[in-house]
DNA sequence: GATGATGTAGACAGGTCTGTCTACGTCAGG
DNA sequence: CCTGACGTAGACAGACCTGTCTACATCATC
């Protein structure tokens, strides 16, 4: 869940928005960054910035969609890294909800922000929804009820997102989550 | 889910304010809503409105608050009316998920909004989950696994509450929390 | 060597936000 | 009748936010 190769030290104007963004966007919250944070940050002039991007909305949108590429690569790595199956999912997640950086989900907590004033993200979150559950359908044993099982286990992850953003530490919510996928399994 | 007694029009100033606030914060956000609009819109002056609460702040605490206390009132009278047995909770959320004003839960929404920036909501927020979960286990058959049970439960609705808000409709959510409540009891 | 794309630095306008302040009204209780 | 609590109306300061603008630098390509 790291930026590209940061030693590469060699980035278009664009790209530092971009990561900067990100940043800044997922930890203290899209609303409450403003473009003059981004702008200091990413060691960028105001008038680059503008060239990029038209509309700090614009910027949000990219942050989103860049956002779900990195996280999506990330998770497929994940799940391949714990084996590959079923068994995977759970310490999969457990591996994000450990992270230090963890703020819980970047769509979730932009769809909160301004789902109802700008359409497009509740879209962006609608679609990374379907994306991650079409991911964790990939894993799971063929048969007839394989979507429906993703998509009870991918609802049972947005929980344990949640809850491992109240408290403190992720391993309730992990132990829940466990708890939910075994009795799945099992029916 | 609704202010008490709306015909009763005898409000005091606060209460007035806090209604005010109660609607706004939760269909627009809390950062999203300026002071000036809950003024205007609860018909009170500025000056009245910092007599009561000392910040804005302050008013998002006695919002998180307010909305809790209502919110379990309506919760324990839904799973009441449902039948008062495990088999009420899909029931009770799915007739929550249904309300048009539905925009999610407030305590996800707010912590996401300024989890960071105000230490309070999250602990707010935290206790609240906790009470829902105790309010499930109230519905549960006695069991040893009675107290894990219900966090399970709990983290599959909150799951179920952050799908419907993506979602148009809700009827996936609750389809998805069905099977994993149902899966749940069965082991 | 001219040109155009891309970059930096930073002033500025116009809006919105929170919180304070002045000035005035109403009314119940002693 | 008077005093203090509580209310209204609205100006104002100071901060911050987005987006535009001027003026200048660098550099690859024709």
């Amino acid at each position: 869940m790291a930026h590209p190769q940061t030693a590469g030290d060699a980035y278009s104007a664009r790209d530092r928005i971009l990561f900067t963004a990100h940043d800044l966007f997922y930890r203290d919250g899209v609303r409450a960054t403003g473009i003059d944070r981004v702008i200091a940050e990413s060691g960028v002039a105001k008038l680059t910035f503008y060239r990029h991007f038209p509309s700090k909305n614009a910027l949000i949108l990219a942050y989103l969609d860049y956002r779900h590429r990195r996280w999506m690569l990330w998770f497929a790595d994940a799940l391949s890294r714990h084996g590959g199956e079923v068994s995977a999912i759970v310490p999969a997640v457990g591996e994000w909800l450990r992270d230090p950086a963890y703020r819980g989900c970047a769509f979730i907590n932009t769809v909160g922000e301004l789902g109802g004033s700008l359409p497009e993200v509740v879209e962006i979150a609608r679609a990374h929804k379907a994306d991650v559950t079409t991911a964790i359908a990939a894993v799971l044993p063929p048969s007839r009820q394989r979507a429906k099982l993703a998509q009870a286990i991918a609802l049972a992850v947005d929980g344990a997102i949640v809850r491992a953003q109240f408290d403190g530490t992720p391993d309730a919510a992990l132990e829940a989550l466990k708890r939910i996928v075994a009795s799945l399994l099992k029916n």
